[in-house]
DNA sequence: GCCACCTAGTGTACAAAATACACTAAATGA
DNA sequence: TCATTTAGTGTATTTTGTACACTAGGTGGC
């Protein structure tokens, strides 16, 4: 066994994948890094953990102190811990991912970390050549996310209090890449009685107005104890099964 | 922005939560520690990385090293970094949790830090007061291994080449802890086409021989791929769905 | 050799959930 | 008023899940 002081010589920090919805669009916030390594380039709000401060309060700290976001929903994804992945020395990252409303928050850079913030699509990602391995990151939390999908109700997280059922399809779709059923969607969000008709209408549309509804809270709590499935289907007829032996 | 000095202070280590299984009881695999901190306390076979090392890398050196494992199923789990979750300093450490056939390995303490290792039954692990935060991280695992059960065909890892039907349905019973129904279990595996019946019969048993299978591997790796769904229900009547709203 | 014991192995009817699919309704604005 | 756009709805069919109980084929003791 070596001498403990090998070992203490490393950093560690968090980067948080920040997903958000808009208009049919998947989104992820990145920053525009203004100090080396990578300066200038686009990347992952992201910083060093504090000695003395546990990772999930630094994730949550350092989205506050990058992107002005808090009071969200952020869970642990993985770490990734390259040897080479820091140029400065030996730095593990703990990846988390989020889920926010785009309009709840107006993300400005008010720390010199950053030069600029925004929302980008999921699908301009990657032709920006991000810092570090946050490219990776963020696949890897795509990929949970469209597993997270199908076992909680994401929307809670991404859409608008009010909000059509047409806008939760497309959300979903985003998510799984896939398009969906109009009825078969409908009926299965609408069986689990997770939504509540807000009696009102979509307002300012050129075209028929649809219901809005809301999230029940109540409901959703109930649901994320019970870990219930929330599979929704593609609406193409899928693959024939691995066919039955006898 | 402090000095980055402040930062590379920390060290971080692996831990493994290692599942067997063996006649219908699930097992994991602890050391006896014979060193500080927590000497002579049970724990999970973990160890710092080293400075030049990947995750991946020092989570399959430590296992080999400490308890002669290799070669087997080894994925990340989780990170845990609670400030002072280790005596000696700042030490994040990262969870893999891995899937062994017992019977492929004699487990034995090649290296300082253990005095002995053994595979204790799950049920077993909450008496004896295990070093650092071991427990948490293998409770996180238990459920890490009880949602992969339903996506992923793990009696591969956990079970002999050659099985019988009703050993895959004790190593499912035994994971999600619940009991399932002969036929219906037998229905569903069957249906799949990952099994192969070898036209062999168990010997030396007191009772009607059960006919040996072994898995499929071309199927499992498509399987891999398609991400199929390995769903297995209990036998008793689940409660009644959230109830259709109209 | 037969019987007691033990586990293996099997099929069917019913219920629930998933899927495919096309037309009418309600608003705007030209 | 009509062209355009999106909202909203129901049914028949297929697939999957679930409940449930008896016979088959070995061993070992007597």
């Amino acid at each position: 066994m070596k001498n403990l002081n090998t070992y203490f010589k490393s950093a560690f920090t968090v980067d948080n994948v920040i997903f958000g919805f808009d208009e049919s669009d998947l989104k992820i916030l990145l920053i525009k890094r203004q100090e080396e390594p990578y300066n200038n380039h686009w990347g992952l709000p992201g910083y060093f953990v504090l000695p003395d401060e546990d990772l999930n309060t630094a994730a949550r700290r350092v989205l506050k102190q990058l992107a002005g976001i808090d009071n969200v929903f952020l869970e642990q994804v993985k770490s990734f811990g390259a040897v080479d992945r820091h140029p400065v020395g030996r730095v593990i990252t703990v990846a988390y991912y989020s889920l926010v409303k785009i309009a709840d928050f107006n993300p400005t850079p008010d720390n010199d970390v950053a030069k600029e913030v925004r929302w980008f699509s999921v699908s301009d990602i990657s032709a920006l050549d991000l810092a570090f391995d946050h490219e990776e990151m963020i696949n890897v939390c795509f990929q949970t996310l469209k597993r997270q999908v199908r076992i909680r109700p994401v929307g809670f997280e991404l859409l608008p209090p009010k909000f059509t059922l047409t806008e939760l399809q497309h959300l979903y779709e985003a998510i799984l890449e896939t398009d969906l059923d109009k009825r078969n969607f409908r009926k299965k969000i609408l069986s689990m009685n997770l939504l509540i008709d807000l009696e009102e209408m979509q307002e300012g549309v050129a075209h028929r107005p649809a219901k809005l509804y809301k999230f029940d809270s109540d409901k959703y709590e109930e649901f994320l104890q019970d870990g219930f499935s929330f599979e929704v289907k593609e609406s193409k007829r899928k693959e024939p099964k691995p066919s039955l032996s006898n």
